[in-house]
DNA sequence: GAACGACCATACAGTACTGTACGGACATGG
DNA sequence: CCATGTCCGTACAGTACTGTATGGTCGTTC
């Protein structure tokens, strides 16, 4: 309210928490307008049309959630270090829930397309980058990738649907993370059917929440 | 083509492969008309509204992909072979592509959330199940029901957005299952994901209000 | 062979959205 | 004071979809 004038931001933020909700057809600027209360007058000011909005939007959401979270993990130099922080963030409170499932689900969408390509190339990339560090051989590394970014993505997919029937994937911070930890320190290790040499990952644990969460009662 | 008549599993498959490429939004009476080479005189003969589409085509995708599946897995005995087969089937061709996290991007539709929340339900319970049967206690059957289920649905996710980018996830049967059983078997061990606390401090404390729900409901 | 019911095509109003045209408010600076 | 640029509201055509009404086309049945 008593704000006066809107900005390209607005709209864009506007639009993601639209997509999050009802996919990229909710994203109409009418809907929109109404829940920033202004007219679409206002929006085709600063936007040439429809597609406009959406691809901003969703390099909004590449710059924000891809670009700026590697740059911020570039000041760690310890990958163990790197890892936690990693995750901890990016399982940390979402600022729009379901947004990522929502993209993902119109992966053929023109305007998704090639910004989601290049966000998974990135990532994965950035993860398999990141377990070479740890020691992994390349193969084991890019495995390791692939398999715990697919745990992350459908652990945002059960955080979207699932949050009552699956409260787990509620936590944020260190406790979400050591969740997910099970999942890399069980493919991390070397499995029997095919057998690689390599100095196994560890067994010492992953970094810990400061106070253990489960290891109470059985 | 020399199809006389349609029936109303035609429309129904036929709007959960739009489902699939666009999302609920892209099940429109109209294109489902035109790819079946139909009008929509046909349609409302079949089908009271859209809704009713919406609703029968959901509740075919729950009896053929959760309750058929389920009741299929009922004859194996043996709780790791019936665990394998699960794996197996559920990674196998899809038949059809992405419409698993078209339907989690829409959680919130009304037509969508009862049967989605049926679903998620019966599976993880299955999986609870299973894992119980595998020999795990029951705060390790649940968490590793989950892990395992996000871990299958980011599968998927990858699979309908970035085959290209990540072939792996485009392997059925088998290997699908080989890759898969990394985690199975990496978190099956009780003895591996002991967390000892350790001195890192988690770079950000973060809001933690999500009680850990371990104990389980037995 | 006529009547009936299942199935489908066509035509119509109603709705929600997009994009554009245009005009108004409002501040700033010469 | 008014001139200009920024930002927004309103009005209008165009499009795509839904739901209904109505009539047509078959095969079946007695």
């Amino acid at each position: 309210m008593a704000r006066r004038h809107l900005t390209p931001q607005d709209w864009s933020t506007a639009a993601l928490r639209a997509m999050a909700r009802g996919g990229v057809a909710a994203v109409s600027v009418n809907a929109l307008a109404g829940e920033l209360e202004a007219t679409r007058g206002s929006f085709y000011w600063h936007f040439k049309d429809r597609d406009a909005l959406l691809k901003a939007a969703l390099e909004a959401w590449e710059r924000d959630d891809t670009t700026a979270l590697i740059e911020e993990l570039g000041d760690i130099t310890d990958p163990r270090q790197r890892l936690t922080a990693l995750f901890t963030i990016a399982l940390g409170q979402e600022d729009i829930n379901g947004l990522e499932p929502a993209i993902v689900a119109h992966a053929d969408h023109p305007a998704v397309a090639p910004v989601l390509r290049r966000v998974t190339e990135r990532r994965i990339a950035y993860l398999t980058d990141l377990y070479t560090d740890l020691g992994l051989a390349p193969a084991s590394a890019r495995r390791q990738a692939v398999a715990t970014y697919a745990a992350f993505l459908g652990w945002l997919e059960l955080r979207r649907s699932a949050r009552d029937i699956v409260p787990e994937v509620a936590a944020t911070g260190a406790i979400a993370t050591a969740a997910l930890e099970h999942l890399i320190t069980g493919l991390a290790r070397p499995s029997m059917h095919q057998a690689e040499p390599e100095q196994s990952a560890p067994p010492s644990p992953m970094a810990a929440p400061a106070r253990e969460p489960e290891t109470g009662q059985h």
